[in-house]
DNA sequence: GCGCACGCTGACCGAGCGGTCAAACCGACT
DNA sequence: AGTCGGTTTGACCGCTCGGTCAGCGTGCGC
């Protein structure tokens, strides 16, 4: 073997393909381009990830990993539910604020090949379940208040600040990345918690107050949908 | 001429367009494919349509307009706020509902090459302006309840229904875009609605009535957000 | 009847792509 | 010294892609 540390090539070229597939997405980069990156003979990324797809879905595990590990950590604790939920989206945030082009490439993917949807769907079903878990005490388990809306709002709300990130700089006149910028989301996406978390209590004691009422619907009456 | 209509052709090619990229994105679709499905040649592709770019930006071009007219539509009346951001909501749904493909095509532009960028910018600050004008007498114009914070939070919500639809459908047990499920999301996203708008409305009276606190910040002491 | 402009065609091009392969390399062990 | 297995190399392949171009057909104004 040649390289100086056991399995520093496979490393460097998974690094490198992190980096160029995070800015430029899958089909943005050539192997070619991840080669060069990582310094290292193109044959080699074959020999290590029997694919360029292969390699993609190797860049993705690492984050899905951690990801799903620094949410469960957070919420690993003895304080009381909401505000385990603001840990949550702390927890949530610091990830990716540590890990920017992580969204990117989820997103990427989503958007994608309809072949990434198994591979997807193994990571993230456990962090659904995980969410559902969570909230099991404040939100029912289907309808339109079930935790799975709240997975899919948050999930977007926080994904969303960075993908769209480098679109919306130049309209907001600043760039939402900057530590201010994403300080303030921070504290904007706790109020979205708090919103969420007042909501939900209040309809649960008014489903429970009130038991006529059955199921605590939107409380609006429906209005005109299609034209 | 040959075609039986004027401008025949090139809405047949915008339209082979429009179907092939939403489900395959930009770089899952060559322009023989288009040129295949719209049943015209492929060099007429690059006769209507300088590149397989401009064309991209045709498709999306359609799409924006018609969101941005149908938003604004839905929000002259004379309602009150609240019932006038309802509306705006089942607009962006039944306008998405109508024109699944849009979402995607969105996604997969954001994502994609930066090149895009200044197109997305263009549509996407009217979009932005006009909701800022919508919220302006109930959100502050800066910091963490800002309009554009609420705008993110929205279109996310709203935006990763449709994009996640095909990977989420096996995780939840049944598909995210069958009627049943979307009218529950939809019934979800004026909860959100009424959740903020009430959130709102607390923390701008608290914000009046004690106004030794000036900025209604998030309400909660701020946690440690690195470790 | 003629030519012009527009719509259209099919053959073609060079580049870049993902992926393969046979051979070279090299440290460890016998 | 020999050889064995994991690692590395550069040349190569088939293919697809976006894009071009010279020319053809035809309906319309003159």
């Amino acid at each position: 073997m040649k390289s100086s540390e056991r399995g520093e090539t496979a490393t460097q070229i998974l690094e490198a393909a992190d980096e160029l597939f995070g800015d430029r997405g899958l089909d943005g980069v050539s192997v070619a381009d991840i080669a060069a990156r990582a310094g290292v003979n193109k044959a080699l990324v074959f020999y290590y990830f029997a694919s360029k797809e292969r390699l993609f879905e190797a860049v993705l595990a690492r984050y899905y990993e951690a990801h799903r590990e620094a949410l469960e950590a957070s919420f690993r604790s003895e304080a009381p539910l909401e505000e385990r939920l603001h840990a949550l989206v702390d927890a949530y945030l610091d990830f990716i604020e540590r890990h920017r082009r992580y969204p990117r490439l989820v997103q990427a993917m989503v958007v994608g090949d309809p072949a990434f949807h198994p591979f997807i769907q193994k990571n993230l079903e456990p962090m659904l379940r995980f969410t559902e878990a969570a909230l099991a005490d404040v939100a029912p388990a289907s309808g339109p208040l079930a935790a799975r809306h709240f997975f899919l709002d948050l999930s977007g709300a926080v994904i969303n600040t960075f993908t769209y990130a480098s679109v919306l700089a130049p309209i907001w006149g600043r760039d939402p990345l900057a530590p201010a910028a994403l300080a303030e989301r921070r504290a904007h996406l706790h109020f979205l918690v708090d919103a969420l978390f007042a909501a939900l209590e209040r309809s649960s004691r008014a489903a429970t107050t009130t038991p006529a009422r059955p199921a605590p619907r939107s409380g609006r009456p429906r209005r005109a949908a299609r034209r």
